[in-house]
RNA sequence: GGUGGCAUAGCUCAGCUGGAUAGAGCACCUGCCUUCUAAGCAGGCGGUCCUAGGUUCGAAUCCUAGUGCCAUCACCA
């Protein structure tokens, strides 16, 4: 039972004696800094029980809780709000509790239900961008947070690896690319988006002769000769094609090899991979299941939608008349398949931008029409998109801010600074490039973390992300001065006051205060699938660090016993803040 | 046009189920390195919480209307 619910149970019965009426729940928050004390009871709520003066309730209750409580030492009563101030030794006690406890915060699988997690999902026809590493970092770390709150977690994607886009990066390459191969140079991703552009500039000319020649443009871009080759080609692939497939193969197999590198760059996993060109058979076959258990209906042209109107949306595509997939017959699909692959998964996430929100929406309700029990527990992780000073990025104009040149740019910035400081002199060329590509992407990670998923990040690759201030580095630099000071402390501080004569520093009292905080910031963040939570909470605790650090002496104290007191706390700061970037997917280095 | 999201300091963002005088960082200005790592600390400057109503003892937070930006409403994905 941690401080609250104590509290909550104690200022009921105080209620119950003093006025004889029952508190269905009692209001707490922190208390400010300007007033004493540790934790604050809104009176206001009570008046609704209790008739009178919301002040002079305040001093009752608090004088009861001084006299009945041995946790608390004191209080005070401003306005309509009953400070009260905790004894040292509830800290104290609370600490030597979770001291040694070096996964603090995480909790043990507690439910034989799993969770799938989908993130990256990318089209196979150019390298990753700026928007893929928002959901990439997202993902898996909604996926890490939901491990750390007790759940089993799947991390999975799905790989658009087929249609109209692929084709156009393949016929490029036919007509301009000499047979063109990856190097160490030039990754596969990249080459086949080189060929995606050529695509765009070959078929953009073909557009402007074509209207030279007096159609409109309308016109123009249906008749260009590049699309309808593409089209063709889209054909062949369908028609299983040798040459066209063997050509896909080749090309797809470049792609996947590079996006293997950008992940390991980044530092993302994954149990499970699924292919569009794998699922959207099964995807059809529920069609056919639906149409004749009347979820769905077909058109006298011969398409299969879905009627929503009266769950206020529209009537949706499940098949077109030709009898082809779309994009919702494969998604459809990929669900079922991922829980008879996985039959212990109870839900899914998607992480998946806002601008498919609509999407997800029809593709839970008809997934739930089908009558799965499973489709009440899928979210859809929706994400506001990254979006440029110029406005949006688009591969095919060029206009992207590339995943791989973003994190090289962050490491060689980690390396600036890092030279310009210079304390790392006796560390080896080889532990230098790692640490700065730790700071580096600690310093992007955090960048993109930090915000509120469904909020839009609006990126100036002309200002460079921050490496002060609530920023990544800044806590791994406090990670950094912890384990500089754990490896001067000699013996560990294992022996730690637990008598309540031992009066806590201000600073001391906060940290522990903090720290008590993260399982529930954990829980949080579980339930709200928001790594912005926990970004903040490090921030937070991490300040309150410093500010110790740089107020208090740790290893200069007046007496042993606060020494060794000292050093533990620095030291379960320091796994609270490894555990918490651990879930946001950070690393922590040993100096900097 | 219908639907959904967002709007807080010059800039980037916090603000939990409504609670005290709305908080951080960056930028700008002051101090602090012979003492545990100054990527730090201590302090200053800076606000019509988009607008107008409403609910409430109390609203940045909830409701209604409006404004602005974004997305979506395809036999595209």
């Amino acid at each position: 039972m941690n401080l609250q619910e104590t509290l909550e149970l104690h200022v009921k019965a105080a209620v119950k004696a003093l006025f004889e009426s029952e508190l269905e729940s009692v209001e707490f928050q922190a208390t400010r800094r300007e007033f004493a004390g540790d934790i604050t009871v809104v009176v206001f709520p009570m008046l609704r029980v209790i008739k009178g003066n919301p002040a002079v309730i305040g001093e009752q209750v608090g004088q009861y809780l001084l006299d009945n409580v041995d946790l608390v030492k004191g209080f005070n009563v401003v306005k309509g709000f009953l400070n009260i101030e905790i004894s040292d030794a509830y800290y104290i006690n609370f600490f030597q509790q979770i001291k040694d406890d070096e996964s603090y915060g995480f909790s043990e699988v507690k439910d034989d239900k799993a969770v799938m997690v989908e993130y990256s999902s990318p089209n196979t026809n150019k390298p990753l961008h700026l928007g893929h590493v928002r959901n990439v970092l997202l993902g898996y770390s909604v996926a890490e947070i939901l491990k750390a709150s007790g759940k089993k977690v799947y991390k999975t994607q799905i790989i658009n690896d087929r249609g109209i886009h692929i084709c156009k990066s393949m016929l490029a390459y036919q007509k301009f690319g000499n047979n063109e191969e990856p190097t160490a140079e030039l990754k596969g991703d990249k080459l086949v988006g080189n060929y995606y552009v050529k695509f765009d500039q070959a078929y953009k000319a073909e557009i402007s002769e074509l209207m030279a020649q007096g159609q409109s443009e309308e016109e123009a871009k249906k008749n260009a000769p590049m699309l309808l080759e593409a089209q063709e080609m889209l054909i062949k692939w369908e028609a299983g094609d040798e040459d066209v497939v063997a050509l896909w193969k080749k090309m797809n197999q470049w792609v996947y090899d590079g996006f293997d590198v950008t992940y390991k760059n980044i530092g993302v996993d994954f149990d499970t991979y699924y292919y569009e060109s794998d699922t959207y058979l099964l995807g059809k076959e529920f069609v056919s299941e639906g149409l004749r258990t009347g979820v769905f209906f077909k058109k006298e042209d011969g398409s299969v939608w879905c009627d929503l109107t009266e769950d206020g949306l529209d009537e949706k595509i499940v098949l077109r008349s030709d009898g082809t997939a779309v994009y919702m017959t494969q998604d459809i699909g990929t669900a079922i398949q991922r829980i008879k692959d996985y039959p212990d998964v109870g839900g899914m996430v998607y992480t998946v931008g806002n601008e498919q929100d609509y999407h997800f929406k029809v593709l839970f309700l008809i997934l739930k029409k089908l009558g799965f029990d499973w489709a009440k527990n899928l979210f859809h992780l929706s994400y506001g998109m990254v979006d440029l000073p110029s406005g949006k990025m688009k591969s095919r104009e060029g206009t992207v801010v590339d995943a791989d040149d973003l994190i090289q740019e962050m490491a060689d910035t980690a390396e600036e600074i890092s030279k310009d400081l210079g304390k790392l002199e006796d560390y080896s060329e080889e532990e230098k490039q790692e640490l700065y590509k730790t700071i580096g992407l600690g310093a992007l990670k955090y960048y993109i973390l930090k915000v509120d998923p469904k909020k839009r990040i609006l990126f100036d690759p002309k200002e460079s992300i921050d490496f002060q201030g609530n920023t990544g580095p800044f806590i791994q630099y406090t990670y950094a001065r912890i384990q500089s000071i754990l490896r001067k402390a000699d013996s560990a501080g294992s022996d730690i006051p637990s008598s309540e004569e031992v009066a806590l520093h201000d600073k001391e009292k906060e940290l522990i205060k903090q720290l008590e905080l993260f399982p529930e910031v954990i829980q949080n963040a579980a339930d709200q699938h928001s790594p912005a939570l926990i970004a903040n909470y490090t921030y937070d605790l991490v300040k309150e660090f410093n500010s110790f650090y740089q107020n208090v002496s740790i290893l200069g104290a007046d007496t042993e016993i606060e020494k060794s007191f000292r050093v533990a706390l620095s030291r379960t700061v320091s796994h609270t803040i490894k555990n918490a970037f651990q879930v946001l997917g950070i690393e922590v280095p040993e100096r900097m």
